[in-house]
DNA sequence: GCTTACCTTTACGTTAACGTAAAGCAGTCA
DNA sequence: TGACTGCTTTACGTTAACGTAAAGGTAAGC
């Protein structure tokens, strides 16, 4: 028993709007399955739409989400492609490295922030 | 000798367009000296630059960015609005902390990738 | 004096990523 | 048999973050 989902089951739980899931299924980054008009969607298809939110959140395009979805998956390539994708695959990677440079400096922005409101907040403390 | 920048010497260094520049300034994210209608910029502008260009790269939009500025700097606050500023930097740290996790999980989904890539490879060897 | 290189402002154009109606079909509950 | 509820499509609207063009001011160099 393979477990599948209407769309407002995915909106629910992934905490999107259906309208979100249609613009990227219009993207072709998803294609469920059809009963009659309406959509049903499987497993697969909740990972991809987890892959999508997760780049989101690190300020992926959803262009860039859809490269990513299409590297997941390298069946259908030839010797060619394979090599484009890991080239691509490199290149995410230095992104995502310089990303992690970029949190951890400004994690350390935010302690210094800190460290200002709690000696700003000391000195105001009478009022 | 406080050292100062044209908007071109900014753009060219950080590598963006003075367009790019002026908009910030609309936003009220950059306040520059003027000389004539000259723009003159200090080093404190550069670096709200940078900043401004770091959030970009994780993802932050202009307003988030905008805000992070304003709690770097929490001279002018109240108790009230320095304890609002304590409750966003912990925000932050949250949203910060999920972007790690993000970016980790991206990561070793790379590494799923480039292996099926590899894979791949190996079975069109012959071609 | 003319060109070239920067700078300025004003203003309309563009792309991404959906939001928001409008109009309609399919099942179900009172 | 309505009235909901949930699904569908089509299509126009919206916001952010600039791009791009128009029109012009100023200083340097030939």
């Amino acid at each position: 028993m393979t477990q599948t989902y209407s769309i407002s089951d995915l909106a629910r739980e992934l905490d999107i709007t259906t309208r979100a899931i249609r613009f990227y299924e219009e993207q072709d980054m998803l294609c469920p399955e059809r009963r009659g008009l309406e959509r049903v969607y499987c497993a697969k298809d909740k990972v991809t739409l987890k892959l999508i939110l997760r780049g989101k959140r690190i300020g992926f395009s959803l262009a860039e989400c859809k490269e990513l979805i299409e590297l997941y998956d390298p069946g259908h390539g030839n010797r060619k492609q394979l090599e484009t994708f890991m080239q691509k695959i490199a290149e995410r990677r230095t992104q995502l490295a310089q990303q992690l440079l970029d949190i951890e400096q400004m994690q350390i922005e935010l302690d210094t922030a800190e460290e200002r409101c709690r000696a700003a907040l000391a000195q105001t403390a009478t009022n």
